[in-house]
DNA sequence: CGCCTTTCTTGACTGATTCCAGAAAATGCA
DNA sequence: TGCATTTTCTGGAATCAGTCAAGAAAGGCG
């Protein structure tokens, strides 16, 4: 699990200084996988008490520079964080509500990470979307309403 | 190639009128590939003379959910815009400067179309976009500047 | 040719994100 | 522990892509 005491190690391992904000934008991202910025500010303030937005952008890019969140933005969505890192999984995105869930990678360890021509760039990271529909809104005769 | 013509015929296949600034989205967007909304606004005024910018707006919308067109949308980037479809392709994303290259798929037709766990959902598209330097920006000896 | 529907124009507005400058807090070393 | 330095946080304003709304114009069909 994610534990205070663990991300305080992982904050100095990345030779970053320990602040409550840190740690409390750290402990909501691992809460609520695919959180949005906004749903991290609310959590980090109903932790802290008053916190600004800017203070909580400003960890996020420090985090997310910092390798210790990634940072996910399927078009059409603000910015999203999760904790998961390096263990190559994917996201399901539903086209409908916009809920993002989880896939581990298909098939053994990395299917897609080598594109067919490199165009002469440097590869380190594959990214893969599934684009669909969430149960929920593809049920028809289950209206949300 | 793509020709007025064509994007006359695909217009109305696609039960649309045909605008002069809806073809000359058209073609811009078959002119420069991955091209943002403002490059596309600049390329239909100095084809058309002065249209609104929701106009543009509208337009790229209305062949997007047509099909005509697709929309990427990489993290960090604006919105852009391109006319290969149904083809599978892939993209290649420079993490300094922002160019986008295509990549065909790698193994033959659909290798990472399905996911391992499908949580339910209906999935009709899987994006890949693959993260990295550009030949540019990879060799520190040649300095951009 | 004339009507009806769809599309374009104009202008204001939203919402996410960033920039700026000063105040506050944490770190490192003696 | 105490001080100086460095980094971070605060608060407000600004930016920028994209959207909304209402009226004017143009396309399509009989």
């Amino acid at each position: 699990m994610f534990t205070a005491a663990q991300d305080e190690l992982n904050l100095r391992g990345a030779g970053l200084r320990v602040t409550r904000p840190r740690l409390a934008v750290l402990a909501a991202v691992h809460a609520r996988p695919h959180a949005e910025t906004d749903s991290i500010i609310g959590a980090v303030r109903a932790d802290l008490g008053e916190v600004s937005h800017q203070a909580v952008y400003d960890v996020l890019r420090v985090l997310t520079s910092a390798g210790l969140v990634r940072r996910i933005q399927p078009s059409g969505s603000v910015a999203r964080y999760e904790s998961r890192l390096a263990d190559n999984h994917h996201h399901l995105v539903c086209r409908a509500c916009g809920t993002i869930v989880d896939v581990e990678c298909a098939v053994g360890v990395t299917p897609c990470l080598t594109a067919s021509e490199d165009h002469g760039f440097t590869i380190d990271e594959a990214e893969v979307v599934y684009w669909g529909l969430c149960p929920d809104c593809s049920t028809p005769d289950r209206p949300s309403t």
